[in-house]
DNA sequence: ACCTGAACACCGTTCAAGT
DNA sequence: ACCTGAACACCGTTCAAGT
């Protein structure tokens, strides 16, 4: 549709567009090719395959967190959130994100921010790696199960339970709690 | 390779069998017929698509957690332990696992166990309910970044900062005192 | 009832050929 | 240098046909 002479960058950017909006299925080299305006194998001038596009695309993602926390000193639940937040806006690509290893240094960038963030909150360096691992690991869990439920009704406890008594808490909530839960345990015991 | 009459428990165990061995991208519709000795399109009798086997598969995992925690009462910490584990011998297929929401009721019964155990452990019902949501979330974050690393050596920290110092935590060390943190913080705070 | 096999519309990837 | 398009070996799924 667009008609631009192709690079990484757009190819990327504009895979990562297909997958938020019909879902990681969806994408293929070649669709990839013909929504770009081009011939479907023109992609793979660019980039080698597909495993080094899904690459990118985890790059991308990850800038987009870096971008956000350049924009002021952030603490660690500013930080967390910040990440929960752009995976949140990026549903469908959860399943490439978390399953890829961090390759590339750049990819590395926002992180090295997030650990700094431990650090000023009174972790040591080794303890800081171990707090953001931890957090990093339920935020990416927590984000993965919210996009999971495409019904949001259903429950996995005995309503009779709850007759009368309070609700659990909802998605957003929840992360908060357990991640305040998480990081100050760890303050005491790392 | 085996030659029995076909069933749809046979296919789920034969589909996880390939997932373990050889990754989920090498798992076809058409080779799981071909590995059960019978003609590639003969799975299609006994489930509607691939979508449906995947069900299964979800399902075959999480009877093992069940078979695990129906051998004895188990506190919090061992519930969640066995999670872990029965997650950790089936990297292949946490994709799977992560991304499908709970569909059946036979799915859901090893969580009813666990979340009696919060329930033991102190928690209201509710409260309950938002913990061990939080301690699954973790526990499946934790084990994907777990399979997702498969060059073990690479760390997201500068060495120069810990001449001398303590390392940061191997990843069981790190899911334990996580899940003490995280537990331990939900209680004082729900 | 259960399995076979041809057919259809797709894939990812390679590679010679065009400009 | 950058894109095209044919070709190859696969997919998931459908469906008529066999037993």
């Amino acid at each position: 549709v667009e008609r631009r002479r192709l690079t990484r960058e757009l190819i990327v950017a504009a895979a990562l567009a297909m997958i938020d909006e019909d879902g990681l299925d969806a994408l293929s080299m070649r669709k990839l090719g013909t929504h770009l305006g081009v011939d479907p194998m023109a992609v793979y001038y660019h980039v080698p395959n597909k495993a080094a596009l899904f690459d990118g695309v985890v790059e991308a993602v990850l800038r987009e967190l870096d971008d956000e926390l350049a924009l002021s000193p952030v603490d660690v639940v500013a930080a967390m959130t910040a990440y929960r937040d752009v995976l949140r806006r990026h549903p469908h690509a959860l399943p490439v994100v978390s399953t890829r290893p961090i390759r590339t240094p750049e990819a590395l960038v926002p992180f090295e921010r997030i650990l700094a963030s431990f650090v000023e909150a009174g972790f040591s360096p080794p303890a800081a790696v171990t707090a953001m691992t931890c957090a990093v690991e339920y935020t990416m869990g927590h984000v993965i199960a919210e996009a999971a439920e495409p019904y949001g009704g259903e429950t996995p406890y005995d309503p009779e339970l709850f007759a009368g008594g309070p609700e659990p808490l909802d998605a957003s909530a929840r992360y908060t709690v357990g991640l305040l839960s998480l990081v100050d345990g760890l303050r005491v015991r790392l």
